[in-house]
DNA sequence: CTTGACCCCGTACTGTAGTCCGGGGTTTAG
DNA sequence: CTAAACCCCGGACTACAGTACGGGGTCAAG
């Protein structure tokens, strides 16, 4: 067995996700389908790891598997145009402006909560309902 | 009936979310439990709304319900002391910042994606992998 | 005083994202 | 050579977050 190849097993050791995790996120294409052993065992790439850390990552910050399908399939090739790529890689851009303000503006609040709370005022009111209302997402 | 409350339906339709959901999140315990008519209908507070904006926008941040019950609950009263708050707040505030970092990594590696397309050079692999893979989160 | 729109409740169903099971073959350490 | 550890696959199961259903009561307009 080739030294640069993971065995499904270990790939998923070392990303930190379930072996099954790793079956279904392959059959969802989310990583590539990896070349065989002749009895049928599946290699990976050592960069499947980064992959599936990756994906874990983005999905903690709320997007989707599809989303990530498609922040994943964001290359130049034959199939696509640098031209549809920049205009899919700024969407995604946007996308992601406005979840970082989202977040500023929840940060913002709760760093104001700690300085009431450091001046012993008590908040009788839930104050993080402030943040977050006033923009269109 | 009060010109300040809101039946249930007009109260989703304002705030763009299923009439179920809004019971749903009333039995999960993220929306107080509303007055009712003589007859048994809710009369929300007209803020009510924002909190349940604040719910979805926070959901699109990747916070599951629970994390965003624990947030809505971040306020000083008698059961909780202000210290005790505090140090809820920073840990969350730290969340935060690690999400914040996290997208504006993934942010880098999409302006970089552009300004190769912009010099037309064509991309086989997919760089946004190089973002997100050198941190704990 | 009825009809359509709205509300009540419990229960069942759906979609997403896994996770587990179990019967089998393979690889490796002793 | 065998036992433990690993892998294969299809299919069933789970958790979370809703969403739909259906039988019934309520409210406002005509």
């Amino acid at each position: 067995m080739d030294m640069k190849s993971l065995t499904i097993g270990r790939l998923a050791k070392q990303a930190g996700v379930n072996l099954e995790t790793v079956r279904f996120y392959e059959r969802r294409g989310l990583l590539p389908k990896p070349p065989r052993t002749a009895s049928g065992y599946r290699l990976f790439p050592e960069d499947a790891a980064s992959r599936l850390r990756f994906i874990r990552r983005a999905q903690e910050l709320g997007f989707s598997l599809t989303e990530i399908g498609e922040l994943l399939s964001l290359r130049v090739s034959r199939r696509t145009t640098s031209a549809d790529i920049r205009t899919r890689a700024k969407a995604k851009i946007a996308d992601i402006e406005a979840k970082i303000r989202s977040l500023e503006s929840i940060k913002k609040t709760l760093r104001k909560l700690t300085r009431v709370c450091d001046g012993c005022a008590p908040v009788a009111e839930c104050p993080i309902l402030e943040s977050l209302d006033r923009e269109d997402a």
